[in-house]
DNA sequence: TTGTAGGCGTTATCAC
DNA sequence: GTGATAACGCCTACAA
C-alpha cells in the first residue's frame, strides 16, 4: 500500500563537505547564521538583527556583520525561517499542456489570484500523462499547501497521492468530484453554438472530440444533446476523435470525419486548436469556409482572430477560471465548504466571426 | 538603504487560535507530529516512522498511528522537513508576458530541465513591469535557491534585490551582465533574415522594434548593421517603435511606419506577434503580402504557420533557451563559472514561408 | 546595544 | 519495536 505521506523521493544529494571559505568550486555547505556570528565575533541574535533590518543595533556592528554575511555568501534558510514565521503558502499548479495557449492564460489567472493572497505558485506540466500527474502530486503533497490543476486520473487515485492537501480540479463538475471544483458550463456553451449553426441553416453537423471515444465528456454530451434537441440527422457516428488537442490533431481528425461524413456542412471543434486544424484540412480539400463548411471552436483563443477566416468560437474567460480555482482552494484550506454555485462555474460566450 | 536580506514582506497572517478538533470551519492550527503522537499514545519518533513508511515498526501501531494522523488531517511541515533533510531546491522563474506564446515555451524548457534535477519552479509574471520584477526578486531572494528570468532592470538594481541568489538573465549577452546569461545570437539571426530579403530584391526595408527608441537592443543594432552592410538606403528613421510586444502593438506600429515610409517593400518585426500585426495592417491597407510588402518575423511561433500568408521568421529554439538557463544557474549554484560559449547561446534559424 | 534561553516541527542516532 | 535526545537554522522574548 502506498502511504500518502511517505516521501518516496530520491532527494538528498548534497554532500556535507564543509568548505570553510565561501569561494572555491564544488559543493559547499551553505553558511548559517552561526557561521556569520562566529566570524563577526557577535551572537547569532545580533546577526539576525543586522540581516533583518531590526532597529536595536549599533550601525557600526551592523555594517560589520553585513560585511561578513556578504563575504560568506550568507542567505537565511527559508526552511528555518518558515518554521518560525508562519504564513508562507505555496500552491501547486498542474497543467496538461503549456503549448496550448489556453493553459498559460488559465495560469495567468491563477498567478494573479495567488499573488493577491501572497501565495507562490509552483508549476508542473503533466503533458496530459496520468503518471506525470501523479508524480506532480507526490511532490506537491509534501511541498505545497494547496493544489490546483487539470487531471485525467479519477478522484480516488488522485486522493491517494494527495495526502490530504486541499485540492481543486478544473473542468470537472462539482458533482463529478469530491474535491473542490471549478468548471465550464459546457452544456450552456455548446447549446449556444449549435443553435447558432442551426439558425444559419446547418443540419448536418459533426464534431471533433478531444475526449476518448469510449469516454464521452461534457462537451460531447452537450453536443449530442443539442443536435438531438434540434432534431438533426446526427448521431455519435458524426463524432470523430481528436486525441491530440492540437492543430495537427484537428487536421487529422477532420480528414477522418470528412471521409466518414462527406455530407457535413458544419463542424464543432473540441477546442480552438482542433477547430483551426479542421479549417485547414477543409480548405486543403478545396472546401470554402464557411460557405461549404462552417467551423465552430471552443475556447476563445486570441489565435482565433488571426486565422483566416477568423474563428467563430465559444469564448471562455480563462483568466477567471484560474482565479476562481485559487479562490476555491483558498476556501478549502481554511476549512470552508467549496462553492458550488455560479461562483464556481464559467459560462462560454458565443463569439461570432467569419468561420461560421 | 535597502537591505538585501531583509524580509520586507507583510507575511504572517495566520491567527494562532488553536482549535483542538481537526474539523470545524475557521482557521485552525495545523496538527503537528506531536499532536498525533499524543493522541495515538506513542512517541513522535514512532509517528515519524509510521508516516514515512520506515521498516522498524509494528504493523498494528503503524496502522493506529496512521489512523490518528488521518483523523487529525496531519501533514508534515515542509519547513521542518526541509530543515532536517537537505536537498529540496526551488528555482524562481520570472516571465514578462504569459500571453505571448514565446514565454510559455521557454517555461516548458525550464520546467523540463528543472524536473530532471528534482527542482521545483515557482513562476512569476512580471508583465514587463520593472517594479513587479523587483517584487518577484524580493520574494525569490528569500524563497528560492536560484533565479532565472527576463528583466528590464539594470544589473545593479537587480543585484540589490537578489541578495546573492544565483541568477541567470535571459537574452542579455554575457558581456552585458554580471549574472549568468543565456542569450540569443540576434546578430547572426538578423543577418540571415536581412540577407534573405535582399536576395529577394528588397532594398527599402523597415523595422518594427520592440525596444524603446532611445534604447536600441541587439535586434535593432543587428538590423541597422545588416542594412548598412548591404548598402541599403535605410537608416534609423526606418525603425518604428512597437512598445507593445503584441499583435495589436504591431498593427499600430506598422501603421505609423507605413505613414512615415510608404516606399517600404519589406518589414522586419521584433517578434512574431508584431510581425503578424504588421501583416494585418498591411493587408487592411490593401497591400498584398508578400508581393507589395514582405514581412519577416523573429521567434518562430507555431502561430506563424497558421496565419495567412504563413510567416517567414527567424526561429528560436525556445525550449532549449529555457533548458540552458537552468543548466547555467545550476552551475552557478554549485560555485562553477557560468558558461559563455555556444552552450549559452542560441542561434535563430531562418524559416522561409510565404510572407517573405 | 547586545547576549542567552527556548522553541518552531521534523528526523537521525542511539539507547532501551 | 519503541522512545529519549540532539540536532537542523532561525526568530521571539527576556535578561544583561
Amino acid at each position: 500500500m502506498h502511504s500518502v505521506w511517505a516521501d518516496n523521493a530520491d532527494d538528498q544529494e548534497r554532500e556535507p563537505r564543509a568548505g570553510q571559505a565561501p569561494r572555491g568550486d564544488g559543493i559547499r555547505r551553505r553558511a548559517t547564521i552561526h557561521d556569520v556570528a562566529q566570524l563577526a565575533g557577535v551572537s547569532r541574535q545580533t546577526v539576525s538583527r543586522a540581516v533583518n533590518d531590526k532597529g536595536e543595533i549599533d550601525p557600526a556592528t551592523k555594517e560589520r556583520v553585513l560585511e561578513v554575511a556578504r563575504l560568506l555568501d550568507y542567505r537565511p534558510s527559508r526552511f528555518a525561517r518558515g518554521l518560525v514565521r508562519k504564513g508562507a503558502v505555496t500552491a501547486g499548479l498542474v497543467l496538461p499542456d503549456l503549448m496550448n495557449p489556453f493553459f498559460p492564460e488559465v495560469a495567468a489567472g491563477v498567478l494573479e489570484a495567488a499573488e493577491e493572497r501572497g501565495w507562490q505558485v509552483v508549476v508542473w506540466d503533466s503533458r496530459t500523462d496520468e503518471n506525470r500527474e501523479l508524480q506532480a502530486l507526490d511532490k506537491f503533497s509534501h511541498q505545497a499547501d494547496a493544489v490546483v490543476g487539470y487531471f485525467k486520473n479519477p478522484d480516488d487515485v488522485l486522493a491517494q497521492h494527495l495526502g490530504g492537501v486541499p485540492t481543486v480540479v478544473l473542468e470537472r463538475g462539482p458533482h463529478q468530484t469530491r474535491f473542490g471544483a471549478v468548471g465550464i458550463d459546457a452544456a450552456a456553451g455548446v447549446a449556444q453554438g449549435i443553435a447558432h449553426l442551426v439558425r444559419a441553416g446547418h443540419r448536418r453537423i459533426g464534431m471533433l472530440d478531444g475526449d476518448r471515444i469510449d469516454a464521452p465528456g461534457p462537451r460531447r454530451e452537450a453536443f449530442l444533446a443539442a443536435v438531438r434537441q434540434h432534431g438533426l440527422p446526427v448521431d455519435s457516428s458524426w463524432v470523430a476523435p481528436s486525441p491530440e488537442h492540437s492543430v495537427a490533431g484537428g487536421e487529422a481528425a477532420m480528414a477522418q470525419l470528412l471521409d466518414a461524413r462527406p455530407e457535413l456542412t458544419a463542424v464543432f471543434g473540441f477546442n480552438d486548436l482542433i477547430a483551426v486544424g479542421a479549417m485547414r484540412t477543409a480548405r486543403r480539400r478545396g472546401l470554402r469556409v464557411p460557405d461549404d463548411l462552417a467551423v465552430l471552436g471552443f475556447d476563445g483563443l486570441a489565435l482565433g482572430e488571426l486565422v483566416e477566416p477568423a474563428l467563430t468560437t465559444l469564448h471562455i474567460d480563462k483568466r477567471r477560471l484560474g482565479r476562481l480555482a485559487v479562490e476555491q482552494v483558498a476556501r478549502l484550506s481554511t476549512g470552508q465548504e467549496p462553492l458550488t454555485g455560479a461562483e464556481a462555474w464559467v459560462i462560454p460566450q458565443l463569439v461570432v466571426r467569419a468561420s461560421a
